[in-house]
DNA sequence: TTGCCTTATTCTAATATTATAATCTTTTTT
DNA sequence: AAAAAAGATTATAATATTAGAATAAGGCAA
């Protein structure tokens, strides 16, 4: 495998994280095994769009499916995953800090 | 600060990784400080679509520059970007892997 | 000052993503 | 078998991203 070839497999794969309703999924699978019926339930979208947001996740094979009879349980493939969030939400929390005390700076310049 | 606003700076932080060329670049920031023209070379890529996408990743906070001469030097603000990168890295490889040994079953099936 | 070099910004056309609506498919229930 | 339930898929209109061309801005050198 070329290197070119492994960005474009890690650019796919931010995009698959890059959606609010796509992270929202994850979030809930975190916990463990979710129905579509709960997404639909709990994130209060249309039934076709939660679908084409879990075709993503599973294309990208980050999430799996298995059907118990009418309904689909997703559940998370690759734990890792959720120690890529973990650490993004890490870096975020540093970047909000700094600004944090930015704004400090501008409001008590003397102390 | 709520959760929903929390999903949404997360979405745009992986927005601003899901891009070849942003990711390229990132790379090449990892060894250290690089300037604009380094990068117009090293990615043949048109100076101002270069342009466009530092600009993006330091509207994100994830990179910065300073100014030296004519020449703009950029650099990784927060290192931990890169454990996110290398994160990343580690679940295509785990996702790789097991899509080979599924190939090699396919191929040797009664081994 | 004038011109040149490096980078940034703006504009635009092409492409990609997204949400909704409509239509299947599969499984269960009656 | 027919109807209902749960999801998936397809089509499409609206929106967002992208690359390239043109232009602007900032700093240096003659």
């Amino acid at each position: 495998m070329m290197k070119g070839e492994i960005i474009v497999l890690e650019t796919e794969f931010f995009k698959a994280l890059a959606h609010p309703t796509r992270l929202r999924i994850l979030e809930k699978l975190a916990f463990g095994e979710v129905c579509v019926c709960e997404f639909i339930e709990k994130l209060d979208l249309e039934q076709s769009n939660i679908s084409q947001h879990l075709a993503i996740l599973r294309k990208q094979n980050i999430i799996t499916s298995t059907k118990v009879g009418l309904k689909v349980m997703y559940r998370i493939k690759y734990p890792e995953v959720l120690n890529v969030l973990g650490l993004v939400r890490e870096v975020l929390a540093k970047q909000l800090k700094e600004s944090e005390e930015l704004i400090k700076h501008l409001t008590d310049p003397f102390e």
